[in-house]
RNA sequence: GCCGGUGUGGCGGAAUGGCAGACGCACGGGACUUAAAAUCCCGAGUUCGCAAGGACGUGUGGGUUCGACUCCCACCACCGGCACCA
């Protein structure tokens, strides 16, 4: 049989069945498998796309056929800059591009075999998508977790357009090469900052891999600390956050950042101000490129004539401010300890300033004393008045009630993660649905209107003022203000590439509802994604916006469970076969179809995974369609040999293949599985007698990876039912066999191979060991002192 | 700098503290064939040896153990993420 033939056939088939639709509220235990959705670029589906989506479905295949509902769905993440650009490179329209490559993307895919349930199928840049995508920023925005601030952009100078972090990668136009700089932007926000302890509690209860936990963690970056408020020698107040509470005598000097609200409101106070000033123009011409390569140098401006105030000990001492100090992180402004911190260190180097040693047991001479060296070592305070002596611990602990005792500060926690930033200055994305009034001011576009959808323009060319492309189309930007009538404009924003892919797994559970983004009911039978499958470069972005996202919803009662995903595990990224990234500029893309043609979907599907662990990063290669396809063949040959006798001449390898099959499709180990299938195929055939049931139980083991060619063989030999009806099961008992061959070890070495039955005792097998002859030698004239038996693996004999 | 991960034959990769190298690729030998392809059988970590057999072997150096790829300590290399986070 040559199964590539057959495979076409089966998989209209299964479409016209509808063999693999999930079904709404069956009586089946349910289980949602999520992968990913593509962005349909231009390149098509290559072989970075396809792995994900092979081993979820033989995922899938497997829990269908042990009785389980299962929803595995598909779709299309299609806002993006790059079908953007190519529409205007091409002056055709993006959502023209867009159905293109979809209609690519998906033949590519079909032709796998992927058990897709696409009646199902969503598209992010469908209006009756993005209807629900505004729906929902709507719903933050009346929270007032929606709100404008400025926020930098990315700024050509030359080109005068804004870009986005990849066309300025490197500090540089990507269209011309001029430096870039940042320009502020009043934009819109999204207040995610307010759910960081929410979503770093929240991981406590998935079942992510721990790295991935590890790594969103360390995104929110939890600090806990001290808020401690501050006075200036002339009054004004300002407060300080730091988690090395415990220096706090040892504060030579006060460092504000740049854009600190308190440096324009001493304008008058400081002495230098025309200096200052030019400090600070000169901090924000720079790109965030530039401020972090400024990693050794410190610079600063000292704030003449003015002088904070130790809040512990009074002391007096001079007010800087730098760059290195973010007003975006804790209060915008720090305690400066150089003693103990080597950032501060540095700084009061440049600056010539105190360095005043407050923890014992340090060399502060050459460098600072930090607190990684010095926490739990049992370093003691010093020169830290009452407090000297105590260790920092015991510090810590009295300092925070000291301070919170008279008013001068208190414990808090702050976070690395700072709000989204939910505006794009561009075209092909879902316009964010509000009016400005000047009566009314921001409007929300009610309900009853949404979508707001994208004006269809033949061409259109981004604008030269930063704003967005939809700012020049005046008949879609004048509309009237739903509050009171009058004129309004919209908002000519877009949201950002991640909005649609931050809740699309719901949409899943209900696509067609135009009611609301999904059911109750529905989200209530189907619950949460129960394995998620995505890229390492989505854990600190997509899968925290999605999280985020599903954690508001909850809030408000749109969904009924706080997390969205139990496991999230993530393939490892396929590169192209010298180890570079795969991409379409490099023109190293591997397209799957090319090998679909040569050898057949199950061969190709089999030879992806085959290709090495599956969570490991590894390069292309295709010498695994061989011997996979060898494997089918050899499967196919078997098939003549089937007889219809039973026969439990292959029980044991048969249960053995079963569990270890089982065990390794479940822990996505998909290259030892296939390896299991290997030996128990050559297995069969050194077999004198291959039964039905044997037979059966190879091809059920094997569907989840060539299914077209189990069905086929199934169907061929008139089995009756299905292959993928149910999932083989073995007794406990029948792993064991009857005899094995354990190794016999003097002294632990390797002396001997005996065969044993591992049923028998323990003393009748030393015993025998011992008195046999091969022995001999090893033990004349010794004494055994000490005997080891690993239950059918090995004995050691220690002998004197 | 910080946080993760990975280091095993010529190559991809296997191994609940228990026979390292499963399963494959490439390779060598053989069978079938007029020949090739396909298929099948056999061999193979390195090294010394004609052989029997020996020595050495999981990045490096130590340690724990009857026994370590696996556990502990120190280090090296590569990959990924974060990076002036107070």
């Amino acid at each position: 049989m040559d199964f590539k033939s057959n495979e076409k056939k089966w998989q209209e088939i299964w479409d016209k069945e509808g063999r693999y639709k999930a079904v709404d509220f069956s009586d089946k235990p349910k289980y949602y498998i999520l992968v990913e959705f593509p962005y349909p670029s231009g390149s098509g589906l290559h072989v970075g796309h396809t792995p994900s989506q092979i081993a979820m479905d033989i995922v899938a295949r497997k829990k269908r056929a042990e009785g389980y509902n299962v929803l595995y769905p598909m779709g299309w993440d299609a806002f993006g800059l790059p079908t953007e650009n190519y529409a205007i490179k091409n002056g055709i329209s993006p959502i023209k591009a867009t159905s293109d490559n979809i209609a690519s993307f998906k033949n590519q895919i079909k032709s796998l075999g992927i058990s897709f349930d696409w009646s199902r199928e969503i598209n992010t840049t469908d209006e009756n998508y993005y209807k629900w995508t505004q729906w929902i920023f709507l719903q933050f925005y009346k929270k007032g977790l929606a709100y404008k601030a400025t926020a930098n952009i990315n700024w050509c100078p030359n080109c005068k357009t804004g870009l986005s972090n990849e066309e300025s990668e490197g500090g540089v136009c990507e269209r011309c090469g001029t430096p870039t700089v940042q320009k502020p932007k009043t934009q819109w926000m999204l207040k995610m900052s307010e759910y960081a302890e929410k979503l770093l509690k929240g991981l406590d209860d998935t079942n992510y891999l721990e790295n991935i936990k590890i790594m969103q963690k360390n995104w929110i970056g939890k600090s806990e600390g001290t808020l401690v408020h501050c006075k200036l020698e002339s009054g004004e107040t300002f407060d300080i956050f730091t988690t090395c509470i415990e220096t706090i005598f040892g504060i030579t000097y006060f460092v504000l950042a740049p854009e600190h609200e308190l440096v324009k409101k001493l304008k008058d106070k400081i002495k230098n101000y025309d200096e200052v000033e030019k400090y600070i123009l000169k901090t924000s011409s720079k790109s965030e490129f530039e401020r972090t390569q400024m990693l050794k140098e410190k610079t600063g401006c000292l704030l003449e004539g003015i002088y904070a105030i130790n809040p512990v000990n009074g002391k007096k001492v001079p007010v800087y401010i730098s760059d290195y100090v973010l007003a975006g992180y804790g209060t915008g402004a720090v305690m400066g300890v150089p003693s103990h911190d080597q950032r501060d260190y540095d700084f009061a180097k440049v600056a010539g300033l105190a360095i005043i040693e407050v923890i014992s047991g340090g060399d502060i001479s050459e460098k600072a004393f930090e607190k990684t060296e010095y926490l739990g070592k049992g370093c003691t305070l010093v020169n830290s008045d009452s407090f000297s002596g105590l260790t920092v611990e015991e510090a810590k602990v009295k300092l925070n009630e000291y301070l919170e005792k008279k008013g001068l500060g208190k414990k808090i926690n702050t976070y690395k993660m700072r709000d989204w930033v939910f505006s794009r200055q561009r075209y092909w994305g879902e316009p964010v649905p509000l009016v400005y009034c000047e009566k009314c001011g921001w409007v929300p576009v009610p309900d009853d209107e949404l979508p707001v959808t994208l004006p269809k323009v033949d061409k259109y060319k981004p604008s030269d003022d930063g704003e967005s492309p939809l700012s020049l189309i005046e008949d879609w930007v004048n509309t009237t203000c739903p509050h009171c009538g009058g004129k309004a404009r919209r908002e000519t924003d877009v949201m950002p590439n991640w909005a649609g892919s931050s809740w699309y797994w719901l949409r899943y559970i209900d696509p067609h509802n135009d009611k609301e983004f999904a059911s109750l009911e529905k989200l209530k039978y189907w619950n949460k994604v129960d394995l998620y499958n995505g890229g390492g470069e989505h854990v600190t972005r997509h899968l925290l916006y999605a999280r985020f996202w599903h954690k508001f919803l909850y809030d408000n009662g749109f969904v009924l469970n706080p997390e969205p995903f139990d496991r999230r595990v993530q393939q490892g990224i396929i590169l192209a076969s010298d180890g570079s990234k795969m991409s379409k500029s490099r023109g190293n893309v591997v397209d799957p179809l090319k090998y679909v043609r040569e050898y057949g979907a199950d061969v190709t599907r089999l030879a992806h995974m085959f290709m090495g662990d599956y969570v490991e990063a590894k390069p292309w290669r295709e010498d695994t369609m061989k011997p996979c396809e060898r494997l089918l063949n050899r499967i196919v040959a078997l098939s003549d040999r089937v007889v219809k006798d039973k026969s439990d001449e292959n029980k044991t390898i048969l249960a053995q293949s079963i569990k270890k099959v089982s065990e390794d499709i479940d822990g996505l180990k998909f290259n030892t599985a296939i390896s299991q299938i290997m030996v128990l195929t050559t297995a069969l055939e050194k077999a004198s007698v291959v039964s039905e049931e044997d037979y059966k139980v190879l091809l059920s083991l094997v569907c989840p990876f060539a299914p077209h060619t189990a069905e086929e063989l199934w169907q061929e030999l008139d089995f009756g039912g299905r292959v993928d009806d149910s999932w083989p099961t073995y007794k406990e008992e029948d792993l064991k066999a009857g005899q094995v061959e354990i190794a016999v070890q003097v002294n632990s070495k390797i002396v001997a191979r005996v065969m044993i039955n591992p049923d028998d005792s323990q003393e009748n097998i030393l015993n025998t060991i011992k008195t046999s002859d091969t022995l001999k030698s090893y033990l004349d004239g010794k004494q055994i002192v000490k005997e080891i038996y690993v239950p059918a693996r090995l004995v050691n004999l220690i002998v004197k």
